[in-house]
Parts: C-alpha cells; sequence; structure tokens
DNA sequence: GTCTATAGTGCGATAGAC
DNA sequence: GTCTATCGCACTATAGAC
C-alpha cells in the first residue's frame, strides 16, 4: 500500500470530523442550519489548528481567530462555549476519529510480519491527512488539565499496545526474536520513529524524503531488530 | 561509562549556566553583587523551566513566576528587561553549554563503533542532566520568533551531523555497511530515539526502565541496524 | 536590591441590534 | 446567524518609596 491508494481507500478530512461534531452535539450547539454549522467549523477548526501550531493555542487570541476566520468574535461564540470547550472538541474528535481508523485498517488477525508493516503504514499515513491535528495534540498536550492529559496518555499507550501485541504475538510464533522486556521496548522505539515524522516534516520534505521512503526505512530498521536473520539496509 | 559515571566526570547545573550569564552580561544585568545576582537568577530559571514545561511559557504569567520564586513582580525586572528576554537568556545558554559538552566529551578520532556509543550516551546523560531545559527547548521551539527558530534548526541539524558523520566514517571504513542515503536517515533517527527519552521521561520511569537500560536499548538497536552481522536482541 | 502601587494594554466573554 | 460595542479582569511593565 501506498500513500496515495491509502488515501483514496480512507476519505477522511477535518470537514468529515466537524461533521461528526455537529451530530454529537446537535443540543449545544447554536447553529441549525448544519451545512452552515459544517461549513463554518470546518474553517474554524482549521485557523485553531493553524494558528496554535505557529504560535501555540495559548498565545492564540480569540481576536486572532476571528480575523483568521472571517468571523465576528460574537460569532464564534455561536460555535463554542469558550476557548477551553474549543480545545476539548477539537482533542476528542480528534482523538475518536484515529482510534477508529487505526482499529479499522490494522487487520487483528494475519500475519504478525504483515500486520507489523500495516501498522506503521497506517499510522504514518494517518498522521499525514491529519498533520496539523496530530502535531497540535502532541504539542499542546502538556499544556491541559489534568483530565484531559489522561486522556492524551491513554491514547499514547493505546497505539503503542497495537504495536506490542503484534511484536508479542509473532515471538511466541517464533518468526519474531524479542526478549520480554524488548517487547515493550521495541513498541515504544515504533512509536518514537512514528512520531518523528510529523513532528519533523519540514526536515523530511526538506530533504526529499517522502512518506513512503520513511514508511520503508522503519519498516526494514524495525524488521532488522525483530527478526533472526536480516533483510539488511545496505543498498 | 554509566549516568552515575558521567554525572561525576560532568559536574553540570543550572547554577553553572546562571553564572555564565551573570559573566556574559555583567553590563545589561542591574544587579551588582554577583553571588545574589547568581543565587537568584538560578531560583527564576527553575521556577521558569517548571512553570514552562507545565504550562507553557506563553500561559506562564510574571506573576505566577514572581509567587514561585518569592521575588516580586518589581524585583524581576532588574535580571531581565521582559518576558522575551527571559526566554532567549535561558535558551541561548543552554544551547552553548549542549554543544561545548558535545563537543568535549564525544572523541573526535578513535573507533567509529566506539565514538557512536559514547555519542549516544553522552547526548542521553545530558539530555538527563539538565532534563527540564531539554524539555523546554524542544516544546517551546515552535513558539519562538523566526530568528530564534533558526537557532533551534541549526542546533538540531549540528547534533545529527555529529552522528552521520560518524556513520560515514564507519561506512567508509567498511565497519557499518550503510548505503549513503541511509546514513542521513539513521541519523535521523538516532535523535529520534534520544529525544524520545527525555520527551517521555514519565513512561520510562513508570516502566522501570532506567537511563543505562534505555541507552542499552538504543545502542543495541542501532548496531543491528549499521552493522553486517548483528550482535542480536534477543535474550 | 527589593518592595508596593499603578499605568496602560489586550484579553475572554456577553448584550443587544439587525 | 452574525454583527458591533463594551464590561470586567489579568496581564506586562514601570515608578518611586525604602
Amino acid at each position: 500500500m501506498t500513500y496515495e491508494e491509502f488515501g483514496r481507500a480512507v476519505q477522511l478530512s477535518i470537514e468529515d470530523i466537524c461533521r461528526g461534531i455537529c451530530r454529537g452535539k446537535r443540543d449545544s450547539i447554536k447553529i441549525k442550519n448544519e451545512d452552515v454549522a459544517v461549513r463554518n467549523l470546518t474553517v474554524i477548526f482549521n485557523a485553531t489548528l493553524e494558528l496554535g501550531n505557529r504560535k501555540g493555542f495559548q498565545a492564540m487570541s480569540l481576536r486572532d481567530l476571528s480575523e483568521s476566520t472571517g468571523l465576528s468574535l460574537g460569532a464564534l461564540y455561536a460555535y463554542f462555549s469558550g476557548k477551553e470547550e474549543l480545545l476539548d472538541l477539537i482533542l476528542t474528535q480528534g482523538w475518536l476519529i484515529t482510534n477508529r481508523i487505526l482499529t479499522e485498517q490494522i487487520p487483528s488477525d494475519g500475519e504478525p510480519l504483515e500486520r507489523l508493516r500495516t501498522g506503521i503504514r497506517t499510522h504514518l499515513y494517518l498522521s499525514e491527512m491529519l498533520h496539523p491535528w496530530f502535531f497540535f495534540s502532541y504539542m499542546e498536550a502538556k499544556n491541559l488539565p489534568r483530565e484531559e492529559i489522561r486522556k492524551i496518555i491513554k491514547a499514547e499507550l493505546f497505539t503503542e499496545k497495537i504495536f506490542s501485541d503484534i511484536l508479542e504475538e509473532g515471538t511466541k510464533l517464533n518468526m519474531f526474536r524479542l526478549g520480554k522486556s524488548n517487547i515493550q521496548m521495541t513498541a515504544s522505539m515504533i512509536k518514537a520513529l512514528l512520531q518523528d515524522w510529523y513532528l519533523k516534516r519540514w526536515k523530511y520534505t526538506q530533504r526529499g524524503v517522502s512518506i513512503d521512503d520513511y514508511a520503508l526505512f522503519v519498516t526494514r530498521a524495525i524488521e532488522v531488530i525483530v527478526m533472526p536473520v536480516e533483510p539488511s539496509l545496505s543498498e
């Protein structure tokens, strides 16, 4: 699977996220016309992610957001009750979608090696598709209230567990060769490499490293570590 | 070398950083008594790093800082001209020290494998010793003015180059087996793993993974990738 | 060198016209 | 649904007493 194929298979955008929110919160949201609500909420979210990733969510004022969206200060409050709720909406909804796609796309059975490869590619592709959201939620995590932080930590560990489960099964089947403590460390390492893609995208873009190049590199690196005999990185 | 040994060899603390600043800025700083200046600047820096890492530098008010340091609002302004300069002081000085220690500790000649191992350990140990500073500068980087961001990017690439130089030399000497494009990707991967240590320290601490455990894991993982025959990760 | 008091600014949020 | 106008508050930074 390449990123292009993934893009065709998984139609997904910030707009879909917004539609989900509108449906879910038809009571609390003050806008009755769904098309208007979805359209504006999409503009608001994109602007929030852009401003937040550039100067930080705290530093972004609602006046900035107003200017950037073309909506007035007053109008913004028809879509959320305050800055705090805006943050919560973005994070919660993104997290729901991420989990759904990861669970859907990574087969729960089959060859561990194949599942490992699919897991790595799916996570990379998803983070590419929702790059502003992934970057935002990583960078803002530490500034959140305690309850939100617990959610984010749970999400981090959930993703890691997807990989450690695969590694564990492969080890049981004697296809991977990892000691018990190294299973968790390796899963953690996979996560770190997946995150580096969206945290340092400027670097990879600048070097002409495509997401499929990166996926291939990570896959091979992990395979060398978990497999008894090497598919070598050498050219 | 273990972390404990490193700690004895490299005496270093936030206080030393502050003394460097006081000496360097004897003109602009309003405090004449160096001992007082160093002591208070140390308190200010530690509090700034703690508050900044918990709620974000932008969200930290000087009132927070005043309460946390025990100095009054007015007194703080004897040590820096404003929030912006405070940020600049912390980042610039930390960066100077980091570069100095990395350059000092990683031998510029010798066996590439040994230099690789030393480089990994030195960076890990240094980031552990100055953990609040490393975490802070990573997380605040994106919110900085353009000129500061250029500095940080330069620092990122500088560290990466230390590793890609080692990998390149080892490849020339036929001790490592890496294609040209994989040299840079591997160096980038090393950086990502080094950064994961200080970005997710809560996770590793929680799991009882010590910094020396982590250093060993990373070293072995990288060795499996760069070396033709494996020192295996298996137990 | 450190304090208290306060000036001036820009924020989040709301009210009420359209 | 969206606007403008404005309230009350918290912020950065400074002035001047001690």
